[in-house]
DNA sequence: TAAAAATGTGAGCAACTCTTCACATTTTCT
DNA sequence: AGAAAATGTGAAGAGTTGCTCACATTTTTA
């Protein structure tokens, strides 16, 4: 369903070739991002995986060589998950306030799965150099995404300055989001309207 | 130096009484809050403590009965510093956009001795009652500053939709300053100017 | 249907964790 | 100075973790 942005690097051990394997590999991804989302990566166990999963821990080791491909295969996952989300946002036209509106609610259900997993993976889950790299793929293409945004209502061409603009509005949503996740409250409509009031505010104001 | 806040709940198990103790603890703390800040909680181990403090791991379970409560003893230190430095700016009187680069200079200078700590105290690190208690004198004096702040700008008086206010533009810098901390970036000008233009436009515009 | 390939199992090893305790050393007290 | 108290040490026990491997079961192939 989701776009693949780059190839994995850690690639599994080996590739489930039957249905029942699939499904095997699935439930265990599921689990782990579960885990992951709920108890940290101090959680993260591979022993406390495959019983969550209901699969022997060797199965998981059948398919996964190691616990940190595990971890970037559900990071793969997640950033793919998060992309095609927010590709579907797009500021040409709209009004300040509108995108702002819809961004947050696409960030809103981005994190309604697995609220703590995005948390997770930034900052506790150690990651392979492909996901480190401040050059990714990934990081180029979120990065643009708001560069972008600002330089819409800046009226003008995106440029260094817009960039560094964009990286702060990205990260000041990114708190909120993260931290009424950890407070279990990101559904709170009345926290959704301000940080709606104060993205409007910062992408209206042309500097 | 800094004002104790509230009593501690898990405490030492025994009180150093002669400096050279003294100056063991305060060097066990030191090399946890390092370790914390550079490695994460998964890199805190009690052995990897007292050999980057340079003292027997016997040494750190004479004063500290257990993990956690060198943990809480890094936590209650760090939450006094951080209150004590915010004290300091307030909003009485300052045009919002000096007021928030007050507030951003007094940020970024709490972060800049271990940049990785507070976020690992925050989502990372286990903590006692007292600490995760929405309802501790540090949570509540640390919102209802903000909460202060919002509604000295609205001229009105603090109320339940300035809380909200407040803990969002409190949840949003502390967004802004932790992905800066993670990227070393705690120290760019350019980064620390937009966070003030952000908080500046929010807090002016009289709702 | 019989062989081959794919998939699933879990006891257990090596490495690491937190913590204790019997003991050695240093400082303070009388 | 000698005794008592405070401080410092690190080997080792009990528990947990990541991961392997010899083997059992299921599915596909011929």
């Amino acid at each position: 369903m989701s776009t693949r942005i780059a190839k994995q690097r850690s690639a599994m051990r080996k590739e489930p070739q039957q249905a029942r394997s699939r499904a095997t590999v699935e439930t265990i991804v599921q689990a782990g991002a579960r885990v992951l989302s709920d108890e940290g990566w101090s959680g993260f166990t591979t022993n406390r995986i495959a019983e969550l999963a209901g699969v022997s821990i060797g199965s998981l080791y059948q398919y996964f060589p190691d616990k940190l491909s595990l971890v970037d295969a559900i990071r793969h996952r997640h950033l793919d998950d998060s992309i095609t989300v927010m590709r579907k946002v797009r500021a040409d036209g709209l009004p300040p306030a509108e995108f702002a509106a819809q961004l947050v609610q696409a960030m809103v259900a981005a994190h309604s799965v697995y609220p703590g997993l995005h948390r997770v993976l930034l900052d506790e889950a150690p990651s392979s150099e492909e996901y480190r790299d401040p050059n990714s793929e990934f990081e180029i293409e979120y990065l643009s995404y708001y560069a972008e945004a600002v330089a819409t209502y800046r009226k003008r061409s995106p440029n260094a300055a817009y960039h560094v603009a964009g990286r702060m509005i990205s990260d000041a949503i990114d708190g909120v989001i993260h931290n009424a996740a950890r407070r279990g409250a990101i559904d709170d409509l009345a926290m959704q309207r301000e940080l709606v009031r104060l993205i409007a505010l910062y992408l209206g104001e042309t500097g």
